[in-house]
DNA sequence: ACGGACATGTAATCGGTTACATGATTAC
DNA sequence: GTAATCATGTAACCGATTACATGTCCGT
């Protein structure tokens, strides 16, 4: 249920409307915690009826501008402070890796291949958004620095992974003569 | 939808039941895709209406064991090679780190020396599965070791970054004197 | 005989996505 | 005037989690 602490979190910063919210989770938290328009009304909603935001002023169109109560940022601090942070349990791409002896050695090569370009992309967008943390000079945005570093490092990590990977299939021998292969396993069937 | 090529991938290896699959995801799987009880008994009597698997034996204690069909392993092998993985786009613990500017920073420093310790002990485990590979010689597991190898470095890659943002946070001063640091925060409103 | 493992299923609920729906204000 | 942006909301659907429910077989 992280939408609420990201919704405070945000609110924490600055009494922001559900318009304004939704600009900074396409934006600044899109690689971070994504979020839908419908679903941050409805939390907005729900995070008022709990008393841990409150509507601070209204404006044309039915703008209607959220602050963070002291309930919101006692519970904002306990969630960062007080609760595990959840492990991971979900790779699409790496569920991938695991069954890529069901296909064609060089279509498992292009796979790590292609891995590699993705990552090397998002990487060059990172290093975009670092560059204009870095010219702005607002020295409350070292976290935001440290988490984007966490980015930067994780795409390198996952590059350098895919190099050592296709390396090591042609360590491996060229294509394997057994009949686990993937060409051999149709004929099974 | 990837509960679904999970499963195929599973029956690919070799024919199973509902039963036997949920070990697997519990064991061997539970880092990368994990799926609960319910979840998956649905799924499997999906996908044989769909006919991607089929029931090819019934055993003691309604026991059903299915197995892959050729539309089956069409449909995966198609999801591995033709299919972009997502990209990640939430994680619990970045999302913390953007709000640590909200805590006192001896607690956002324990959260990052947490974080450095979460990844060792995780590292320590998947060593230790890492090992049982070796083990056991088994040529089909090299994908199977190269998705470890992805969380050794990944962890790897998380424990450096946390001792780099501590570094880093020292480096900024001991702490800011002004008005945004979270002690201050409360009595502003 | 009995406990533990084997084995499958249903129901309620939740968080998230997509699509639909509506309208006001502002800049040109 | 009109198009773009601002602004909020509802409804259908989907995948996942938790809890409930039931029963069988095997080893000791």
């Amino acid at each position: 249920m992280s939408l609420r602490h990201a919704t405070l979190g945000l609110l924490a910063r600055r009494p922001s409307s559900g318009y304004d919210l939704l600009q900074v989770f396409e934006k600044s938290l899109a690689n971070v915690w994504s979020a839908t328009q419908s679903q941050l009304y409805a939390e907005l909603n729900r995070l008022a009826e709990a008393g841990l935001v409150t509507v601070s002023a209204e404006g044309p169109r039915g703008r209607k501008e959220y602050a963070i109560t002291d309930d919101g940022l006692a519970e904002l601090r306990h969630w960062i402070t007080d609760v595990e942070p959840a492990v991971q349990r979900r790779s699409d791409m790496l569920l991938r890796v695991f069954f890529l002896g069901l296909v064609r050695r060089d279509e498992a090569e292009a796979y790590l291949r292609r891995r590699g370009d993705v990552f090397e992309e998002e990487t060059a967008e990172l290093t975009g958004i670092a560059d204009e943390i870095a010219d702005g000079d607002d020295p409350l945005a070292v976290y935001g620095r440290i988490a984007l570093e966490w980015g930067l490092r994780y795409m390198r990590m996952q590059r350098e992974w895919s190099e050592w990977a296709l390396a090591e299939l042609a360590a491996a021998g060229p294509v394997p003569a057994e009949s686990e292969s993937a060409e051999s396993v149709p004929a099974e069937r």
